[in-house]
DNA sequence: ACTTGACCCTCACGCCGCGTGAGGCGGCAG
DNA sequence: CTGCCGCCTCACGCGGCGTGAGGGTCAAGT
């Protein structure tokens, strides 16, 4: 049987000898056999094992795990199909990688807009695509979600940072106005009313005070907008709901 | 608020906070302001840094580079450009990995590597026992050798299909350049005889254009060889030779 | 006014997967 | 027997953070 040295194994599977050295040190790859000198042989079995990790550690695993894979008593076949759908995964993400890169080509960095990943990162699982397909079919044709989708559109995560945090802002004072025991038909309820349309105006597009009436009911009878209020403090939802009534009452 | 701390930064660009220290360290990202009490405060500028940060990141760019970007005045345009080429570079290796994988499960449904009664089959009388044997005493201690053997005694049935279909083309190319007219210092002749080259370099061996001299000439003095190429056209094994000669000349 | 608990701070060491010497022996060709 | 290449064993370094330890700060609740 044929032995080779580290420096011939190192040329045929192109890694290099310390690596090699590596895997025996940390025994993921051991040579079956050492010359007289102590020299590393390696044998046919040890190529075999070297293979396979080279497979893997392509599929950027640690080596830790590929020595548990190795070494498990698992069937080669699990792997494999394990390895194929690891490396479809990261094919995916590369993909996605050159479609920003593109993205970013065509616009100026500075200009990019936030993608809907950026976008759920920032809001959770609230902003979700389905959530957004459904407000199209919903509010589709009307020009508040068309001058909505038009602003956003150009926003970047800096922009939907300051959205966010703009919305806290008016939730906050939703929840301090609930908790003072203040009522719904007060100062400090109608005074975050009309905080909140005029963030929606600014950031989103122009909302008169019947049609924010409609969103407040909205929010009661959404239960994805409910959930959002009822999480900051319960009976939230509906007093949203009444305090922009009763700021759209003091405005007629 | 106007303003943003490290925690909240950190959840609205999914980093972590120690992130954000690194990149203050570093003197990548440093938050224009500091509270009286050392917090870091970021304002709307550093986020827009951090974003074109968090992008680069995730085209992987090592951290030094990214500064060298945002800071320096170099094309941003030029180096996505680059960045994608090496993504798509990525891209490739890792199709042929799952090229590579899903052989490789094939080959587990035969179960076995090819037997030598298969490769008869396949490449007919010239892939005998014998032949192997006095290839192994001429070539036996030789680097191309073992690699050769280290490759190919991984290869399994289908693959040997592969390589035998391969051959087939570049000796297609061959009699084709010969029946042309052509002489075997022209141009289609010298393609062919650089396919060759490459076929072998991919299939067993590394190959320089010396050592394809060699085996040019002993195309022609051996006979098995000889008789390979006399029976697909008259002439051909001197033709073949003598591309390979010329091939080796236009690349020196 | 005090306590809690969530944040924030600064060190500073650890981890992975090697790269990169330094210093020295082994094997083979001329 | 003299080179010279390839092999050996330490052992430190690096990038990009993770992960405490040890201690201050801030807003809310009591």
């Amino acid at each position: 049987m044929t032995t080779w040295t580290v420096g011939q194994v190192a040329d045929v599977f192109g890694v290099t000898v310390r690596t090699l050295h590596h895997y025996d040190e940390i025994g993921l790859l051991m040579p079956s056999e050492r010359s007289a000198a102590g020299y590393r042989l390696y044998t046919d079995g040890d190529l075999r094992r070297l293979q396979q990790v080279v497979v893997y550690r392509r599929l950027e695993l640690p080596l830790d795990e590929i020595a548990r894979l190795l070494d498990g008593d698992e069937d080669p076949d699990v792997h494999l199909r394990r390895q194929r759908e690891a490396v479809m995964q990261r094919l995916d993400e590369l993909t996605d990688l050159v479609v920003a890169i593109d993205r970013a080509l065509e616009r100026d960095m500075d200009e990019r807009p936030a993608t809907t990943a950026e976008l759920k990162e920032l809001f959770g699982d609230g902003f979700d695509d389905d959530y957004q397909q459904e407000a199209q079919e919903r509010w589709g044709e009307t020009d508040a979600w068309k001058q909505s989708a038009a602003r956003t559109s150009r926003y970047t995560a800096a922009d939907w940072a300051e959205v966010k945090a703009e919305m806290e802002d008016v939730n906050a004072a939703f929840v301090a106005a609930l908790e003072s025991g203040e009522p719904a038909t007060g100062e400090a309820a109608m005074d975050a009313a009309e905080a909140h349309r005029l963030h929606i105006e600014r950031r989103f597009y122009d909302l008169s005070y019947d049609v924010h009436r409609g969103l407040a009911d909205m929010y009661v009878a959404d239960p994805r907008f409910t959930k959002t209020y009822e999480d900051l403090a319960p009976g939230l939802a509906a007093y949203v709901r009444d305090a922009i009534h009763a700021n759209a009452d003091r405005h007629a």
